[in-house]
DNA sequence: ATCTACATAAACAATT
DNA sequence: GAATTGTTTATGTAGA
């Protein structure tokens, strides 16, 4: 299908693209490094705060606590129930709903990057969706109405939100139900097999903000995570 | 030094 | 034909 795809012309030089912005962040690993002052920053500017530990379902594994009675049937992060309990769904998902207060906490003008990868975006978005999958148009509404720094953000990120999903193998696309209306595309859901992977990158990501991150704070004291 | 993960940019085909 | 969606390739950066 591709065998027509021609070399492209960035072949002909040794510099492919644009030369970067100087602002450039590079490869956003820097902005979502372990703890790097960018990633604190974001975690504070987005408001996981009002993301209440009450859990009542079993920690992740390695967690060490074990408050809730473990389900036999749940011998691994193959459940989320512990990311989807009731307003701490997911760490974000305040904003999404309340943005009014949420935002408020957000520096007026500069939202920080969030400290998440697309990957872990793309994962929050769609199980945060009640059906458990999203267009992609959806996730891009999801992202940027969770992060504000993506309402601002160059047009970019969209791609890489297509790119992840299209190579990533822990998402898949399913076929869209025309009978729900007009629109492109596919539906994308996350792979069950690849659940534990994605929260754990998830928990990890909020986990290695440290101690002085708000989330850290009213995640990681908590029972949940 | 190398590998891996990730972000970003871009080309291009398919679909609506 | 334009816009959107999906796939693929290339490249740069940082951490392990």
């Amino acid at each position: 299908m591709f065998g027509t795809r021609v070399p492209r012309v960035c072949y002909v030089t040794s510099s492919p693209r644009e030369p970067r912005p100087s602002g450039f962040q590079g490869n956003g690993r820097r902005a979502q490094g372990r703890d790097s002052p960018d990633a604190r920053r974001a975690l504070q500017e987005y408001p996981v705060l009002g993301w209440k530990p009450s859990c009542t379902c079993p920690p992740p594994p390695n967690q060490g606590s074990s408050h809730c009675p473990a389900p036999s049937d749940q011998d691994d992060l193959t459940c989320l129930s512990w990311l989807h309990q009731g307003t701490n769904l997911l760490p974000i998902q305040p904003l999404a709903r309340t943005s009014s207060t949420a935002v408020a906490t957000v520096a007026p003008g500069a939202p920080g990057k969030p400290p998440f990868s697309f990957s872990s975006l793309i994962f929050m978005a769609i199980e945060d969706s009640p059906e458990k999958s999203l267009p992609v148009q959806g996730i891009y509404e999801w992202i940027v109405r969770s992060f504000p720094y993506y309402r601002s953000a160059p047009g970019g990120w969209r791609n890489s939100v297509r790119h992840n999903l299209s190579l990533s193998k822990s998402f898949h696309r399913t076929g869209r139900d025309r009978s729900q209306g007009p629109g492109k595309g596919s539906l994308w859901r996350v792979c069950p097999e690849h659940r534990p992977a994605l929260a754990e990158a998830l928990r990890k990501t909020q986990h290695c903000q440290g101690p002085g991150s708000v989330l850290a704070g009213s995640v990681l004291s908590g029972p949940v995570l």
